[in-house]
DNA sequence: AATGAATGAGCCTTCATTCAT
DNA sequence: GATGAATGAAGGCTCATTCAT
């Protein structure tokens, strides 16, 4: 569209080139040669337009960012059960998504489990908005206070289950199952983790009965936990 | 403390030091004159002793493996459901382990968010019986073939809620939370992924009556699963 | 002089430097730093301005044999016995030579004596048009077609002569000979190999009659040279 | 046969490999750790037992002379003609023997296309010995001394064109020839030179009517030699 | 007498960065 | 504003050699 480069359309690029390449490969892994060539710019453009490679990987992440739709609104007509399972399958599938959630979602891994430590402030400011939606859906299925550890643990337990696909390769995923990762599987898979999530919050929410009945929801047990071993 | 040693001494200093390294920056981060220094050894060292770095890695894997005392075996003496929680609570205190549990697990994550593709072999005569005991608990739970797709399922569910303590930082934890990441809480981790992942194995296990009343659990759809090509 | 200099600048002096070093030193004999150096570049430069070592060698071949004027093209007047003199003489001259004959010359034949394997594909279209002449001038004085088993040997015969001097050094030749490896005697040595080998080729030419009596050599096959083309 | 290593059994080992390795690679070519893999030794064992690697090379090359039965002795009752076809096909033979022959020739053109400079006072001691069979030979047919430099001279061309298996691998050989290096072609190749070798001889012999008559062979420019500056 | 262990110098290569235009 | 050229630090690896037993 740009016909005429203004200066900022190769600082564009670039941005794109490194969010591609740094949700890929990671800092470490990317090379600011790669991401050049990548963006059709000369290898001195990162520096000459960032500074530095890290300068260059803190803002592909606000570029990531502010193309990043947000997670799935929930939809309030809906039971709390149904949100956190449409809110399940939305995860799932950011993290196969080839559009700005996969992006951004894979760049997010990327430093959460290879930490540059140079996100830092901006990760703070992400994580909290990011775990809204979520949390909310639980505490409204709970029944409890959003700041409620066993609320943020179960988010935890939800989260932490989606995180498989970003965990495991596909292939190494594909050995342990024996079956191949279809979308049809995938739909499947996050059935599955709405579901054993599902049972996991109330489970958790009916603690106090523990071993006892399980239909018990709506005991009393606000009191806030751990009197655990 | 002899200038010139064992021969196997040096050699075992730099596979402790590559375990260490290689657990904490991974393969790429790792360097070898880093894993020298460490061991006390010229740089030449590795290539002495294991010819190059890719072999010095994959010996430290067999290391960290030899020493590692392999996931802990379910007394069985006790249900199913108690089994599954103690499994838990070792696999957990695994990822904080300064032991040789902790530093394989380390490596594992390690190689597991980031493959290599030097382990190969290796990593299938693992995985397999690693992942057996807690297939067999879950199996039991269920009431079905290890072999259950949704048993499978599971399995990972509660494999990947412990990860998350690889996956995630301490200090992010801790930001996550809202409160340090102590032995008490990982105590109260466990407990919580235990309740969670019983609570969402018998959801699954009640599936059929998915959309339907929470509490028919004997349900006989067992067969479901892949038996398929 | 300029510090910045055209790019194509550097590149040319390392390719230069480059075939100086290797054709005196060979491939494996030739350190990248000394080339650098003796270009006045930095060790880094060959992997800038051609990705490896290996590919300098490439390079440098094809520059020196850009500038390889290729060998003497026989004058169509003379006689074909005249024609081998003179080619002989310039191959010798070609050995001792300072200019871009002497280097390729050279780097051909520490190819020849020391392959690296690198050059193949445009070894062979090389080698080929390189012979052509000569066996084209063996082929008219004896009367045979080029693809001739007895004008190929021939050929061969000769060349290997005049490669003495790329295959014994200059003094071990002295010792050999008994006196200095001048310029006048590389002009008796040309002069030998030319006759020397003229005689060879009409001995070949007549083997028919091979064990047969020896002085008769005043055969009529004297005329026998240039039917060819 | 040696039941108990004296000492002197590693050394030989060593310099037995060392034969093989060094004629095979050439001195740069080798290395010290292989050629005491292949002599089932220490890599400290050369420095032990020869001080260095340039000390090892120099007594491999006595130890593979001292094994060498030298070039052919001529058959008094033959022609001179025929003890030159019987002498180039033996040095042809020499080229791809297996035996001693073979191992010192290779060793020799080593050492002769790429000199280390190690070998310099046994070389002089050796090069005159090695060529005086030929050079008597040559002497005979052209009826002149040996320290003719015209005798001198086709000697070189002789034994030049036996270089060829040593100066150009077989595989290229073969490209060059059209045709598989097999027994069979070394004879001809063998009959060649010596036919072609022959032919040269008596041309260069009757040189001084060079543009004149043929048959004129005793002419007496035998004095002709070194009256180079 | 002999050896396994260890060393250091040197090589090629990669890569983020800087420089001069 | 932008770039091609150039750089230096660092990494992995090879190899002859030395050391201590």
């Amino acid at each position: 569209m740009a016909v005429r480069e203004d200066g900022k359309e190769t600082r564009n690029r670039l941005l794109e080139a490194a969010c591609e390449v740094f949700s890929e490969k990671g800092y470490h892994g990317a090379t600011v040669a790669e991401i050049c060539s990548k963006a059709k710019a000369n290898v001195a453009a990162v520096n000459y337009h960032f500074g530095d490679k890290a300068t260059l990987y803190v803002e592909a992440w606000k570029q990531a960012f502010s193309k990043y739709p947000g997670p799935a609104r929930p939809d309030p007509s809906k039971s709390p059960e149904e949100q956190l399972r449409e809110y399940v399958h939305s995860i799932v599938n950011y993290f196969m998504d080839h559009g700005p959630h996969g992006q951004f979602t894979r760049l997010y891994m990327r430093e959460l489990l290879n930490p540059t430590g140079l996100i830092h402030d901006f990760w703070h400011q992400l994580i909290r908005p990011r775990r809204e939606v979520l949390l909310e859906i639980v505490s409204r299925i709970m029944g409890r206070e959003v700041i409620d550890e066993e609320v943020i643990l179960c988010e935890l337990s939800i989260v932490q289950q989606c995180r498989v696909l970003a965990t495991v390769r596909p292939c190494d995923l594909e050995y342990l199952l024996g079956q191949p990762v279809t979308p049809e599987f995938l739909d499947r898979l996050a059935d599955h983790i709405a579901q054993f999530s599902l049972g996991g919050i109330k489970a958790v929410g009916e603690k106090e009965a523990e071993n006892g009945k399980q239909c018990n929801r709506d005991s009393p047990q606000g009191e806030r936990a751990h009197t655990g071993p």
